[in-house]
DNA sequence: GTCCAGGATCGGA
DNA sequence: TCCGATCATGGA
């Protein structure tokens, strides 16, 4: 496990209003940039994690007080740290009264709860949860991680810690395709590539889609070579903590046939209106939550092979 | 060697 | 409109 300096560094507390879930957040695949690790000067934390928030390395771990984060004072302030992970780990969201009103609804999503409770969903960047989800097309969670992290090293500004923030669209759209290739992009490099030039000349105007309601957003974002009825979904959950949307990739298409739809095979666009009829205004929680439990084996009806834990 | 992964695109029926 | 092949890469 990995070390961290403790020259300049300097810790904060952040007091918690709800439940977090450390380890549910940040390894349920939502985000791709937090690796376990020891937290500076408190062996006795067993459970931290090192990454970045915007353009801020951190650590991060649960003690008595609340939040314990770990940060390079000659980077950034306290109190624009507090508020960078506030915003991210969503401390704001009501989320014991959002898990209650999730395990009164059926057995399999209290059960799923039960198995993350405290789970956030994080509101990142949004042109980061873009670029990483065009990332993540037919591509596991590992490897993601390993590609955002490859184009961090090259192209990020430096954030403190010995990280780098993930790059700048003007940091991606001034490279070239090929160099996009040798992050290990894969064949999504040219996706990667054309999103970083559409936003870098405000063909796509990233923050207008914050204003939109979700189905123009969504309209607005498929417009974007790469970027399917999927991405877009989990770029306004992740991105734009749009709450009502129910991304459905293979494990979720999955969980609803087996749990909700009687097994019989269906299509993601049919787990979808399912998944938004039954949870509404709670369906990024709840998508989460299956999401989480059924990759770590929480829940029944996994038939492939297993996470990384 | 084969199959799968937080899918999307494309060409042909 | 629908369906199958295809797209890099790495792990099991």
């Amino acid at each position: 496990m990995e070390q961290t300096e403790c020259a300049g560094i300097q810790t904060t507390t952040i007091p918690l209003p709800s439940p977090v879930n450390l380890r549910a957040t940040l390894e349920c695949g939502q985000v791709f940039r937090w690796k376990r690790c020891l937290f500076p000067g408190r062996p006795d934390l067993r459970e931290a994690y090192k990454g970045v928030v915007g353009s801020v390395a951190i650590v991060l771990a649960k003690d008595q007080e609340g939040l314990r984060v770990a940060f390079d004072s000659s980077r950034v302030s306290e109190g624009e740290v507090e508020g960078a992970v506030a915003k991210y780990l969503s401390l704001r969201d009501d989320v014991p009264s959002f898990e209650s009103r999730l395990r009164a609804m059926d057995p399999v999503m209290a059960k799923a709860v039960a198995f993350g409770s405290g789970l956030r969903i994080a509101s990142q960047d949004p042109w980061e949860a873009l670029a990483s989800y065009i990332l993540s097309a037919n591509n596991s969670v590992p490897n993601i991680s390993r590609i955002v992290d490859n184009l961090s090293a090259r192209y990020g500004e430096p954030c403190g810690l010995g990280l780098r923030a993930f790059p700048t669209v003007e940091a991606l759209a001034s490279r070239t395709q090929t160099e996009l290739r040798e992050c290990k992009c894969g064949f999504r490099d040219r996706y990667l590539f054309d999103c970083a030039k559409k936003v870098s000349d405000g063909e796509i105007d990233l923050t207008s889609v914050g204003d939109m309601d979700p189905p123009s957003a969504r309209d607005e974002l498929t417009r974007i070579r790469g970027v399917g009825p999927k991405v877009a979904d989990c770029v306004l959950l992740f991105g734009y903590h749009m709450l009502d949307v129910f991304p459905v990739d293979v494990w979720i298409a999955r969980a609803m046939s087996v749990h909700y739809m009687g097994g019989r095979a269906v299509t993601p666009q049919e787990a979808r209106e399912e998944g938004i009829r039954r949870f509404g205004p709670l369906a990024g929680y709840a998508q989460e939550h299956l999401f989480y439990s059924s990759r770590f084996e929480a829940l029944p009806g996994r038939n492939s092979p297993s996470g990384t834990r």
